[in-house]
RNA sequence: GGCCGAGUGGCGAAACUGGCAGACGCACGGGACUUAAAAUCCCGAGGAGAGUUAUCUCCGUGCGGGUUCAAGUCCCGCCUCGGCCA
């Protein structure tokens, strides 16, 4: 019985592709050329999930449908490969990394291929392979000998980093040390997130409230030394150059918030010293010379001792400042700290620095803070303001320290509600309501929008934004502030205190003593890769030491030039590797360059990247950061890697029906359950559908929850694609996900739905497949007629639906009208050859192993992947006659059939003509006639 | 709390720049084939009502308004769910 059987063609046709390397790409494309990318997987111990198949698919229709139309396609597969999940299992498990991490690429490699994907398998790298390694390492060498010059906004050789002569004159390590300072690539002693439990240092964005994203440990703050990369540098860029891609809107403006480009001000407040009166000048008097000093010298680049510089991004409100804020970490903190509060600040500040940033910033919590016991100069006013030390303003944004207007800000307000400071308003909204004028004033209202400013001296009256503009003016030629731009993007902290991932390429420099001398250099480009040291106890130190720390002196002390070195012994993050991997699929073996430049001219950037949304932001900001000093240097040719982006939508479990008991046993309608009740899972027979909401079938009145999870573990709703392939088909699997609804969609998974999609699968082979011989024959209904004309339209009318359809990566309606397609075949009794050959055509790219077999029985030469997409022809897409639905009132009444050429005259004497329509027009009279040719006939009628 | 997205049959969904709502599939019901079942093939189906049948009428895209000859689609105001950020 030659029945459909996926087990027995599937693996056929994967090992003819690959014998016969079908997909094999060129070094160079032709004429036209598409780099269609997934985002790469990390090879987890668990395997494929049946979402990676989802996006994969998606880019294997695409990447099959261009090879068909004479497209040179890149398409390409690896792993991200580095990580914590594998050294965790590692370390539980005492296997080394390298060994898991092999075996785990290894079945996913298997999975992927069991799914007929077309990658070039011989491009396919992992970013743990050495050789990746070597130019990873090198890119971050790259990183190192980088300085971005502000004015030209664009990296540049630190070698052409113009040192100030202040500094050439105090010598050699003076000038490195300067250096050192401006790379894009640098060492910083800065608090950062701590996580005993994990042994490492966190981003900022992998630690999830309080603790860490990956097992949920507290996480801590100390200050360590770590290097960090200066994205800052390119927020401009990477906000303005997502312009010209072809991204969601969504992600682009997603990327904009986490750059978070902010405008506004700093200011100067003169620091009221707490032993003031000593020298005997009085107080006015010292803030009159330091504003003469200002006024003749100008605003100090650096923030000076003598005065507290802060941050706002409303300086119209100046004239409402009541206090000043300065982070716990402020350097000038200690400065202003009377002695009498000196206790209660070290407490204060003790407790913040175990704070996570978003404890800190959370709205919700009740505001804390001290006050230093001083005050600064308001620059405008002369009043003094007292400063207070608070938790809520960190130390990384802006200047680390703000002016607080209660008034006019909402976190200010709630610190000046919690200790009784004062409000002063200064803007009024531009439409005041007009019943406020007789109600009284209520001065403590707050307003966080832009308006008109009152009570501002010379500023009185002026609307906000001009405002601004003449204040940050003044405040220039004053001296006493400028203009300025902030960023809620933050340097990237890259180093990580683990085993499982790149070695830096950075040696320490070592003084006879063995001791560091903090001059530091880089290993020469042609010594890398700098490997891994073989080490038997890979786990976190439990101090702050990196594992690394425990190689042997043979691997940790090198010399170089006749000078000791040890070697930098942190690591880097996971995101390292996934930053450029898209650059070496082109050129995977290249020994001399991380790509030659020919070839990446050739197929950059990126035509198509797929993947999940949970990147968003930061895979895709650090790839584009690397990307454009890469570029800045000349090593790529692009400034942007991705052109355009799409993410697919997560799929869920099987929809789930859940009921609610209470404690003491009896149903809860769902709307009404509390913590106290548990949930039960029913089986969907034990439930109905009334009205608007599920309910149990035998207690109606008990509301039932109706809804689709996310798949997990511990919800046991993981749907194995092993299983999906082996019950159903490879093939099914594919055109399921495809099937399921638009790609972007988050979607929930049903099995049965698989089956369907089977059962279409099922009937094309019986369309060219006699399934009651014994051997696998051609059907006798496959005959070698001419097509009829109704054949012809239904084909061309499918191929040109399918065409348009993968263009827009609408595959659920391509898929839907191949099916109709089959259905429409299905009753012939004669089935021309001409119509069956390009319906498998443009199958292939769908199910290709299904495609590649009734190819073969079809008796054409192998393989239909490569044969050439069929031509629409125009004539069959156009309709002698329509049929046009005929409106009175907006409402159909009728159809006519007409030529399809009809103009509006014909075809309104032919809605008017049909029975139906003139029995609703009877008696009426026809006010107006819509008529669209081609669409439509729609009688406005009166009386 | 902010931002983004989504609400259409029992279910997944379709509907191009406003123009026949529900294509396609699942589940369901009926029939053919069969000793029987499976498989396969054919037919039916948004809801309500009327009628002997053909058929006809009304209602219907989360809710309330609006624009328009015409609204799932556009505008205003809400509700619910999901995602991301805080």
């Amino acid at each position: 019985m030659p029945r459909y059987q996926p087990s027995r063609i599937e693996p056929k046709w994967q090992a003819w592709w690959e014998s016969h390397s079908t997909f094999a790409t060129p070094r160079l494309p032709g004429a036209r050329k598409a780099y269609v990318l997934d985002m790469f997987p990390y090879p987890s111990g668990d395997g494929l999930h049946v979402g990676h198949p989802e996006g994969y698919t998606a880019t294997d229709i695409v990447s099959r449908f261009e090879r068909m139309q004479g497209t040179s396609v890149m398409h390409p597969m690896g792993f991200d490969a580095f990580g914590l999940p594998a050294e965790e299992h590692a370390i539980r498990t005492g296997t080394p990394p390298r060994e898991s991490t092999q075996r785990n690429i290894d079945t996913f490699r298997r999975q992927l291929k069991m799914l007929g994907f077309s990658y070039d398998w011989s491009r396919e790298l992992a970013t743990t392979d050495p050789e990746y390694v070597r130019w990873t390492q090198w890119i971050f060498l790259v990183l190192f000998d980088t300085w971005f010059d502000a004015a030209a906004q664009r990296g540049r050789p630190i070698a052409e980093l113009p040192i100030p002569d202040d500094c050439l004159q105090q010598g050699e390590a003076a000038v490195a040390s300067y250096r050192d300072s401006h790379r894009l690539a640098y060492q910083s002693e800065a608090p950062v997130n701590w996580c005993p439990a994990l042994g490492t240092v966190l981003a900022n964005e992998e630690v999830i409230g309080g603790v860490s994203e990956r097992g949920s440990h507290p996480v801590v703050r100390i200050p360590l030394r770590q290097w960090m990369l200066r994205i800052t540098a390119y927020a401009d860029r990477l906000e303005r150059e997502l312009d010209g891609l072809n991204w969601p809107a969504s992600i682009k403006k997603l990327q904009c918030d986490w750059i978070g480009r902010s405008t506004g001000a700093e200011v100067d407040f003169y620091i009221v010293g707490h032993g003031h009166a000593k020298d005997g000048t009085s107080l006015a008097d010292a803030f009159l010379v330091w504003k003469s000093a200002r006024l003749s010298g100008g605003l100090p680049a650096e923030s000076p001792t003598d005065s507290l510089r802060i941050y706002t991004t409303r300086p119209d409100t100046l004239y409402g400042v009541t206090y000043l804020v300065v982070a716990p970490e402020h350097p000038l903190l200690e400065q202003l700290t009377a002695p009498s509060k000196a206790e209660a600040i070290r407490v204060y500040c003790e407790a913040a620095s175990r704070k996570s940033d978003l404890d800190r910033t959370d709205l919700a919590p009740e505001k804390t803070g001290v006050f230093t016991g001083s005050s600064c100069i308001h620059p405008l006013t002369g009043k003094p303001i007292p400063v207070w030390v608070a938790d809520y303003v960190l130390a990384t944004y802006g200047t680390g320290a703000i002016m607080a207007v209660p008034a006019h800000d909402q976190r200010d307000a709630e610190f000046a509600e919690a200790f009784g400071l004062e409000t002063l308003t200064v803007v009024e909204p531009l439409e005041p309501h007009t019943a406020v004028t007789q109600a009284p004033r209520q001065p403590q209202k707050l307003f966080t929008g832009h308006g008109r400013s009152i009570a501002s001296g010379p500023y009185t009256g002026l609307e906000t934004p001009l405002f601004i503009e003449r204040v940050s003016h003044d405040l220039g030629a004053a001296g006493l502030g400028c203009s300025a731009v902030n960023y809620k993007l933050r340097d990237w902290l890259f180093s990580r205190q683990r085993f499982w991932g790149e070695p830096f390429p950075i040696l320490h420099e070592l003084d006879s003593n063995g001791q560091p001398t903090g001059a530091i250099r880089a290993v020469e480009a042609s010594e890398l890769p700098v490997k891994l040291p073989e080490l038997t106890d890979f786990r976190p130190g439990g101090t702050f030491e990196p594992p690394l720390c425990r190689a042997g002196d043979d691997w940790l002390l090198v010399t170089r030039d006749g000078k000791r070195y040890r070697r930098e012994t942190n690591t880097m993050p996971q995101w390292a590797g996934s930053c450029w991997y898209f650059l070496r699929f082109l050129d995977p073996t290249n020994t001399q360059r991380l790509v030659d430049p020919e070839v990446e001219r050739a197929w950059m950037p990126v035509d198509l990247y797929v993947g999940g949304a949970e990147h968003a932001v930061l895979h895709l900001l650090y790839s584009r950061f690397w990307h454009k000093v890469l570029f800045d240097r000349g090593h790529v040719s692009q400034p942007e890697p991705f052109g355009k982006l799409v993410n697919q939508g997560m799929i869920l479990g099987e929809v789930e029906f859940t009921g609610y008991r209470q404690a003491s046993g009896g149903w809860v309608s769902a709307e009404q359950r509390s913590d106290t009740s548990t949930p039960v899972r029913l089986p969907a027979d034990q439930v109905e559908k009334q009205a608007e909401h599920f309910v149990l079938r035998d207690a109606p009145r008990i509301r039932v929850e109706s809804r689709a999870h996310k798949m997990s573990k511990s919800r046991g709703n993981v749907v194995n694609p092993d299983q999906i392939v082996q019950e159903f088909g490879a093939d099914s699997l594919r055109l399921y996900e495809m099937f399921m609804g638009p790609l972007e969609a988050t979607k929930p998974w049903s099995t049965t739905g698989v089956g369907g999609v089977r059962g279409f699968l099922d009937r094309a082979w019986r369309l060219v497949v006699d399934d009651r011989a014994d051997a696998i024959t051609l059907a006798d209904s496959v005959v070698d007629d001419v097509p009829t004309d109704e054949q012809m339209r239904e084909l061309h009318r499918m191929i040109a639906k399918v065409t348009s359809d993968i263009r827009e990566l609408s595959f659920n309606t391509a898929i839907a009208r191949m099916m109709e397609f089959v259905n429409f075949c299905t009753p012939l009794e004669r089935r021309p050859r001409a119509i069956l050959e390009p319906f498998v055509t443009v199958l292939s790219p769908f199910a290709p192993h299904l495609a590649e077999e009734l190819w073969e029985i079809l008796g054409r030469p192998a393989p239909v992947s490569l044969a050439a997409w069929p031509a629409v022809d125009e004539q069959w897409l156009r309709d002698d006659t329509l049929e046009i639905p005929v409106q009175v009132q907006g409402k159909l009444r009728g159809r006519v059939t007409v030529a399809a050429d009809a103009d509006a005259r014909t075809l309104e004497a032919a809605a008017a003509a049909d029975p139906k329509v003139a029995e609703f027009l009877a008696g009426k009279q026809i006010v107006k006639i819509i008529t669209v040719p081609g669409r439509l006939v729609n009688f406005v009628v009166k009386g």
